[in-house]
RNA sequence: UCCGGCGUAGCUCAAUGGUAGAGCGCUUGGCUGUUAACCAGGAUGUUACAGGUUCGAGCCCUGUCGCCGGAGCCA
């Protein structure tokens, strides 16, 4: 009977066969160890000489070598999971050629170009993993709330948004683009279908090179009728309390394994922060920011020069150590603090900039990463902040009723530094008003004759944003850049694998 | 597009302008409980590419290419 490792526990002293490939594989004279896994989990495979057949295929088989294992599940402390295979016989299915990545350090330029065999070790399978429950959690939230699935098309006309940040196409004998969003469609669905979303990918043009970007991407988008701003704000922090949750419940090991401070995490419960643009122009200007920003360089100045000692140590103990497995580990410490005293390098030669930037801020600006990065990281918990600029913003934004200057639109920041992985808003549903402010930003209304149709039949007020699911995935899951949270990712200078 | 960094063995990295090295991985042998095992031996190089300076260049200079990070823009 063949079953997966994750069960072991439930088939303890049963004898039982396992499919898998060989993670690593160690011997000890009379006795090998085969480490399998099997895309469920890891399990230690004990094969001894007495076994003279599987004892002989077990010390053959490279790394990565697909194979059936048979035998009895027994607990032993000493084994990784506390349960190990007490081998009967091994069933070799192919001979793996010599695997490229070995469980030792590797640059992030060799590993995505082996990003198709990459995506077998441990780190990005807890990744895949919590992705898979990031986006049913997304589904499930919104399928218990009574919303319909609704799919937008990927190919959409050229008329659309700022053309230069769009993918064109040869679509027969005319130009076509790769859709930045669904919004538009899910505008006329959900006065069809009342509350719909839709999720799927989503492609950037933008010569955008940092840790936050993509040029494909996945974005999930909710669109209510009959809902105003603040609707749409609640709907967001439901949603992402729901999804943290999902995490935390099902991926704790997932998320100690990827060094995630599952503490931070917690923190994330209802209300999160909400601030509106002003405020938060307030706050990038004000004497306490600055002061709090000047502390945090001293505070981060004294922690890289603990970080450039514990360095010289390491260095010197390199030399010191005798046991070459000693001198491989210190090495790959070396290599990860090097790699952080580096980003914290330039992060501290940044800073002055960025608290210029903030503290000469004008009202009328869009928010740049680094003021996000102020803001997000005063506080542990999401900060929404709303009523930006008109003329920082979207088109179809709707215009407050307070401050003609301003729009009812929120984007949400993740703590930690993170910054934005939400963008949404409640939309203008007066055609008039509508058409004025396709006219100011140079669109041509005509060319949104089936979008301007919504507000034409029983218009109603409605609402809905974008999540980012790379962006969330990389704030749930701590890492430094989104392109581990996607399988195969697309960036500006990457389309290999 | 702009600014900065990097490019040495399959991988991660060393190497005052003066004989290209270490560890891992691979391979051969040893060991009856290993935890990124250990011990002993072995093979492995167009120093990204093209020029230049120099008695001599992995190192200095110029250009090209590739990658990484940041800015702008955004999810």
């Amino acid at each position: 009977m063949f079953i997966q490792i994750k069960d072991f526990a439930t088939h303890d002293g049963q004898k039982v066969s396992i499919r898998g490939w060989v993670y690593g594989r160690r011997s000890g004279g009379g006795v090998v160890f085969l480490q399998v896994r099997d895309g469920s989990g890891l399990c230690q495979c004990v094969v001894e000489t007495a076994t003279v057949d599987a004892f002989q295929k077990a010390s053959e088989l490279p790394r990565e070598s697909s194979l059936t294992v048979s035998g009895v599940v027994r607990r032993d402390d000493r084994a990784p999971g506390g349960f190990e295979l007490a081998v009967s016989a091994v069933e070799p299915i192919h001979l793996a050629e010599e695997y490229p990545i070995t469980r030792k350090a590797h640059g992030i330029d060799f590993l995505m170009s082996h990003r198709h065999l990459w995506l077998r070790s441990r780190r990005p399978v807890a990744i895949m993993r919590i992705r898979h429950t990031v986006i049913k959690a997304c589904r499930d939230f919104f399928d218990n709330r009574g919303f319909t699935l609704v799919d937008t098309p990927i190919l959409v006309a050229g008329a659309g948004e700022d053309a230069q940040t769009l993918f064109p196409v040869e679509y027969f004998d005319g130009k076509a683009f790769l859709a930045q969003t669904g919004q538009l469609y899910l505008e006329t669905a959900c006065m069809a279908l009342g509350k719909v979303y839709c999720f799927g990918p989503t492609f950037r043009a933008e010569k955008s090179k940092t840790r936050r970007h993509l040029t494909e991407f996945w974005m999930i988008e909710p669109e209510v009728a009959f809902a105003e701003l603040d609707d749409v704000v609640m709907l967001a922090e439901d949603m992402i309390c729901h999804v943290v949750d999902a995490v935390l419940c099902r991926h704790e090991d997932d998320l100690k394994f990827l060094g995630r401070d599952v503490e931070a995490l917690r923190k994330v419960k209802k209300p999160f922060v909400r601030m509106t643009y002003a405020e938060v122009a307030e706050n990038l200007r004000s004497e306490k920011t600055r002061k709090w920003l000047e502390d945090e360089i001293l505070r981060d100045k004294i922690r890289l020069q603990g970080w450039i000692d514990e360095l010289d140590e390491l260095v010197k103990q390199v030399d010191a150590a005798k046991k070459a497995t000693q001198k491989d580990k210190l090495q790959v410490q070396i290599h990860e603090l090097k790699e952080n005293i580096e980003d914290l390098e330039a992060d501290l030669r940044n800073r002055p900039a960025h608290i210029a930037s903030a503290q000469s801020f004008q009202f009328g600006s869009d928010l740049g990463g680094s003021d996000e990065t102020i803001i997000s990281r005063q506080f542990d918990k999401p900060v929404f902040v709303t009523d930006y600029p008109k003329q920082a913003k979207a088109f179809y934004m709707k215009e407050s009723a307070v401050d003609s200057r301003l729009v009812r639109n929120m984007d949400l920041l993740a703590p930690e530094g993170y910054g934005e992985i939400i963008g949404g808003s409640q939309r203008e549903e007066n055609q008039d008003a509508l058409v004025a402010r396709m006219k100011e930003k140079g669109l041509n209304p005509e060319d949104y004759g089936w979008y301007l149709d919504v507000r034409k039949y029983g218009s109603v007020p409605h609402g809905g944003f974008g999540l980012g699911i790379e962006r969330a995935l990389s704030w749930i899951c701590g890492l430094r850049h989104v392109r581990e949270t996607i399988p195969f990712p697309r960036t500006m200078g990457r389309m290999y694998p």
